[in-house]
DNA sequence: AGAACCGCCTGCTTGC
DNA sequence: TGCAAGCAGGCGGTTC
């Protein structure tokens, strides 16, 4: 599924590809998203990320917000055919860019274009003194605390599950029960195991692929995300699988305390 | 206010 | 072999 770094790699191609150019049509083929029809044609000026959305400004003011959620892909084609499970094209003069979803929860939004900072982006801008105060002192535990796009935006399942490895804390520990110390580590760990997953363009696990149907090399970085049973690379103990909040958490129970 | 749970979806895996 | 049930899960919305 498409966490930051997999929508860090969509983005920066489709600012190569795309960025300056005219949408020449769109074509909607999934009811679902015929809220968007009224779309207006215009040139690109930008592509952005925020969190895990994708934001691509026109000229006209106006902003397309594309959030892939579970199964959702963007594919360039220059053929003219219609890929499997595609629910939305962008047409330029060379070629198109469809959204592909096969479980069509992937939301696509049009707004006027806005310029107010969230700040809670880990990769691009974050305001940590805030999240300390507002969110890390929830009793929530750490895992689905991590996971929250309103805390932090662009964390998913598998990059929650390899931050908390890496900086050694149980994903049982409530939010306001760790220490500064501890929360500088995970910060450490978040931002070293999403700049790692953008360099390997995503992780691969399930369907993930790019803009150009490539697959992303992450999956190898992996510790313990997919990897019950298997023995922990630190410690060597079984790696466990347990739910939180209805999501599998992996976990070292020796090594994560 | 915050925590927990539900609904949206459908391809894939599992069990009989 | 074939079919039905169960599973996967980001996130906005609802409920308590």
């Amino acid at each position: 599924m498409p966490e930051l770094p997999e929508v860090e790699t969509l983005c920066r191609q489709l600012q190569k590809k795309i960025c300056g150019r005219m949408i020449l049509a769109t074509e909607i083929y999934d009811k679902k998203l015929d809220g968007i029809k009224n779309i207006k044609t215009g040139r690109i000026i930008s592509v952005e990320r925020q969190g895990k959305t994708i934001i691509i400004s026109l000229d006209h003011g106006d902003s397309i917000k594309i959030h892939l959620r579970m199964t959702g892909r963007l594919f360039w084609q220059k053929r003219s055919d219609i890929p499997p499970y595609s629910r939305l094209s962008f047409s330029f003069d060379d070629g198109r860019v469809f959204l592909v979803d096969p479980r069509r929860f992937a939301t696509v939004k049009v707004e006027r274009t806005k310029t107010e900072k969230v700040r809670n982006d880990l990769m691009t801008d974050f305001d940590e003194k805030d999240f300390l105060k507002k969110r890390a002192c929830r009793k929530m535990n750490i895992k689905t605390l991590l996971m929250d796009p309103k805390a932090i935006a662009g964390i998913g399942n598998i990059y929650a599950c390899e931050i908390l490895h890496r900086s050694k804390i149980s994903p049982f520990r409530q939010g306001s029960a760790l220490s500064g110390k501890e929360w500088k580590k995970i910060f450490a760990a978040a931002g070293r195991i999403l700049t790692k997953g953008i360099e390997k363009r995503g992780t691969s696990i399930s369907d993930w692929r790019d803009l150009y149907g490539q697959k992303g090399e992450n999956q190898r970085e992996l510790k313990v995300y997919g990897r019950e049973g298997e023995k922990c690379t630190m410690c060597g103990r079984i790696i466990c699988r347990i739910k939180q909040g209805g999501r599998s958490t992996f976990y070292c129970p020796a090594c994560q305390r």
